[in-house]
DNA sequence: TCCTCCCGCCAAGCA
DNA sequence: TGCTTGGCGGGAGGA
């Protein structure tokens, strides 16, 4: 596909060669202007010449004529070809590379932006496409399937494809990367690594056929896309053939990269996992091929994209391609409310009729057996149906309630009041032995073996509510927010959008440099083209710089105001669907459960920030934090010495939240801290307050809500795995010093709250539970979910214990 | 010679 | 039934 000149100056090169009568430089006759075919004009004779002398060339010639095209290229090529023989014409076409797939990728991902605005769908018709870049449909759909593979664009209908760009893409790369955790890829190429070292000193074993039946007994087999909520897959074959297609092979391949470490995938490993999970019969050599070029093909889109570079492996056994990863950094799950539903499995079997929220567990923990069920399609109509409907119930404008400001109002004074009265009659000590968190017995450890087991409903929660995630919600009239806590169960009724806050927890482990078990094999990395990218081991640009640029010179916070600001209440719904482009890496459902008003107050100085970098806890902007800490435990500023800053950021969003969804709101006003000795404020009826949230529907009927609801922790599921921690505490000027301890999953949003009020002056108890860490022993890409023992470590879900980086905790003297 | 991957056949399945 | 979609492998260009 060059350019119209360059063609010309060559035409003009083989012309005057050919025929140095013609007038050089000049425009070549155009074909309309040509006389009717005249079997004696010299024109025409050399036509049928070339014609008969190539057929594809009178093939292109038809198609040339069938099409209406009248671009300069065609006419130039036509020219071109009236007038050269069939050798010199093949010889003046592109040359091979120039119609390379990831050239094409790239004059496709020209035509549309990395971001496209939200409220401008960009819609990509096929036929366009091919007609525009001048290439045949099927190459197309190589380089759609790969995009669609990323979530970059999904299909709406025949030949039509929409334009999500990059916003997905953060989202999408962290469920893959989660996706192949638990597929275990990172065993499996360590295994095939280990045997092809075996493989040198014996030849003649049979090994093939032991890897085929390694990964016979794989636990992993089962081929499926990973989905994202909002981006609907809708694959014009829905039967079997799509989940060998060359979008779950992209992904597949995505994986690799991600969960290795360097982040550096031969090809020859992708082939074989590919082929490993898919069929063991698979591992001849003619398959292997195949597998070879379809990643060739994928490999083509993604280094279009700038997400892997080829790069040469050369180990003892000669030089081998590989992709090395050059995409961002996807940091660990700890993002665990924007996980939890993001991946949904789209299986073969009747899956998709199960809500988002196991799809996406189905993703994440895929099934042990493979299923290889084909849905009839009656079945498949009756599905999408029921699916339909459920979906126009959900969002039906009576079942998910807005939280109104005369609901906060409410809700404060209902809350505060109740928590107050609590807290006002509790001791300081009290606090502390009753303080579920920082006790043994009320806090299940987690088995070793185990996904988190704190999974115990303790206190606040009934037995369903057994995950929460928390969700900062200003309230600009009163100035207080409120954590959500919110309700696995209720996550379809919630949506997120743009005018509320989200707690993030944001990971803070460096991933990079991370020395692999694998760097033996690798005795030297050449690049073809030069490295001018990072390297593997050189500092990485976070998600936040290299994917949402707008970070950069907006804080988090700023940007929440703006956006809650910008965004009336009442606009929620019809809002939903473009806000739910615009969010690129903050969008989530949330579970609902909880009410806790928080407070705008400064969060921590720069000192104690300045401490957590220096630490390694923390390098994000301090800007950021909203602190969820000092926003459960409302006061004014000015009463606070330092508050700790926990490794959140906040997110734009915005909820609906059904009404039924709450189960409890413990509530700590100022006033209640301040005479929280020697209060001898009655305790409030438990029964009352139940009455009162049940009566305005803020509890289920059956659903009570203890006396001390802060002094028991949230239940957490046990589905947890990856877990990060985060705490902080506050300090009084009474000197009481309130901890809050953070827990929350990525997959089940699971969210563990406790809050422990120590004496003032008193050293730390060691059972308190304030530390911020997101270091795990299992290394950077590995997060423990955690539980926190009586002496103030914590055990991971892989029984590793350890200690707390720091405190980070400041208490007013 | 091997790597790389274009090219197009043809089957599945949708409209 | 025509058209879209996409798996698949032959075979050729390029290193």
């Amino acid at each position: 596909l060059k350019t119209p000149l360059k063609q010309v100056a060559t035409s003009q090169l083989v012309l005057t060669e050919r025929q140095p009568e013609c007038q050089p430089l000049t425009t070549p006759p155009k074909p309309k202007e040509t006389p009717p075919a005249d079997p004696w004009t010299p024109t025409s004779n050399l036509k049928m010449l070339i014609s008969a002398a190539s057929p594809e060339i009178r093939s292109r010639e038809q198609r040339r004529q069938l099409s209406d095209s009248s671009s300069e290229v065609l006419q130039t090529k036509h020219c071109l070809q009236e007038h050269l023989l069939g050798d010199e014409y093949e010889k003046s076409q592109p040359s091979r590379k120039e119609k390379s797939l990831g050239l094409l990728c790239h004059k496709f991902l020209a035509r549309y932006p990395d971001y496209p605005s939200p409220s401008q769908k960009s819609y990509i018709c096929l036929d366009e496409v091919t007609e525009e870049l001048h290439v045949e449909r099927r190459r197309i759909y190589d380089i759609v399937n790969v995009l669609e593979s990323l979530h970059m664009v999904s299909r709406l209908a025949r030949n039509r494809y929409v334009w999500h760009g990059r916003h997905n893409l953060p989202q999408t790369l962290q469920a893959l990367k989660k996706v192949g955790e638990e597929n275990k890829y990172i065993q499996q190429i360590q295994m095939i690594k280990k045997r092809e070292c075996e493989h040198e000193f014996d030849p003649d074993s049979e090994r093939n056929e032991e890897m085929a039946s390694s990964f016979g007994s794989s636990e992993q087999s089962e081929m499926s896309f990973v989905e994202l909520p909002g981006v609907e897959f809708r694959a014009a074959s829905a039967n079997g053939r799509k989940y060998k297609s060359l979008r779950v092979m992209s992904q597949k391949f995505v994986m690799l990269f991600l969960v290795s470490t360097p982040q550096i995938v031969s090809l020859e490993v992708a082939a074989k996992i590919l082929i490993g999970e898919d069929q063991l019969e698979d591992l001849d050599k003619s398959k292997f091929k195949t597998k070879i070029r379809r990643l060739y093909d994928i490999a083509n889109v993604l280094s279009s994209l700038k997400l892997i570079k080829k790069v040469h492996v050369t180990e003892e056994r000669g030089r081998k391609p590989a992709f090395k990863w050059t995409g961002p950094e996807v940091l660990p799950n700890t993002q665990d409310t924007k996980l939890e539903a993001t991946s949904t499995a789209c299986s073969p079997t009747i899956s998709e009729s199960i809500p988002s929220k196991e799809q996406c567990s189905k993703a994440l923990f895929p099934s042990k057996v493979k299923q290889n069920f084909t849905r009839h399609s009656s079945l498949i109509k009756l599905v999408k149906s029921i699916e339909n409907d459920r979906r126009k119930i959900q969002s039906a404008p009576t079942s998910p309630v807005k939280i109104s400001a005369s609901m906060y109002v409410f809700l404060t004074f209902l809350l505060e009041t109740y928590f107050s009265l609590f807290l006002s009659q509790m001791t300081a000590e009290e606090m502390q032995v009753k303080c579920a968190l920082s006790s043994p017995e009320a806090v299940p450890k987690p088995e070793p073996s185990q996904q988190p087991a704190l999974s115990q409903p303790l206190g606040v929660c009934s037995a369903s509510h057994s995950s929460v995630s928390p969700v900062i919600l200003p309230h600009p009239q009163s100035g207080v927010s409120y954590a959500i806590y919110l309700h696995p169960s209720q996550a379809h009724t919630v949506t997120t959008y743009s005018s509320g806050f989200m707690l993030q927890p944001l990971p803070c482990a460096n991933v990079t440099g991370i020395k692999s078990n694998n760097s033996k094999v690798l005795n030297k990395i050449t690049t073809e083209e030069g490295d001018t990218q990072r390297g593997s081991d050189e500092p990485t640009k976070s998600l936040a710089t290299e994917e949402r640029p707008e970070t950069k010179s907006e804080t988090s916070s700023q940007r929440c105001l703006k956006r809650s600001q910008a965004l009336p209440e009442n606009n929620l719904i019809k809002r939903r669907k473009s806000d739910e482009e615009s969010l690129d890496t903050s969008l989530t459902f949330f579970p609902s459960g909880y009410l806790i008003p928080l407070t705008h107050c400064t969060h921590g100085n720069k000192a104690e920030c300045s401490n957590k970098e220096k630490a390694g806890v923390c390098s994000l902007q301090h800007t950021a934090y909203s602190s969820p800490i000092t926003g459960v435990i409302p006061m004014p500023a000015s009463e606070l010495k330092t508050v700790n800053i926990p490794a959140f950021h906040i997110t734009p969003l915005n909820i609906m939240l059904s009404p039924n969804s709450i189960a409890a709101a413990p509530v700590l006003s100022n006033s209640c801290l301040n005479s929280s000795s020697t209060s001898s404020a009655p305790n409030p009826s438990s029964s009352a307050l139940n009455f009162m949230l049940q009566h305005i529907g803020l509890i289920p009927a059956g659903v009570q809500v203890p006396a001390n609801p802060v002094l028991q922790h949230m239940p957490v599921s046990s589905q947890s795995e990856n877990i990060s921690h985060s705490s902080g505490s506050t300090s009084m000027q009474e000197g009481k010093v309130i901890e809050l301890t953070f827990y929350s999953s990525i997959n089940e949003s699971n969210f563990l709250f406790s809050l422990q009020p120590s004496a003032p002056k008193e050293p730390q108890e060691p059972q308190a539970v304030t530390e911020n860490f997101f270091r795990t022993p299992g290394g950077p890409n590995t997060e423990p979910s955690l539980s926190a023992n009586s002496d103030g470590t914590q055990r991971t879900s892989q029984g590793a214990l350890y200690t707390p980086q720091r405190k980070l905790e400041v208490s007013e003297d």
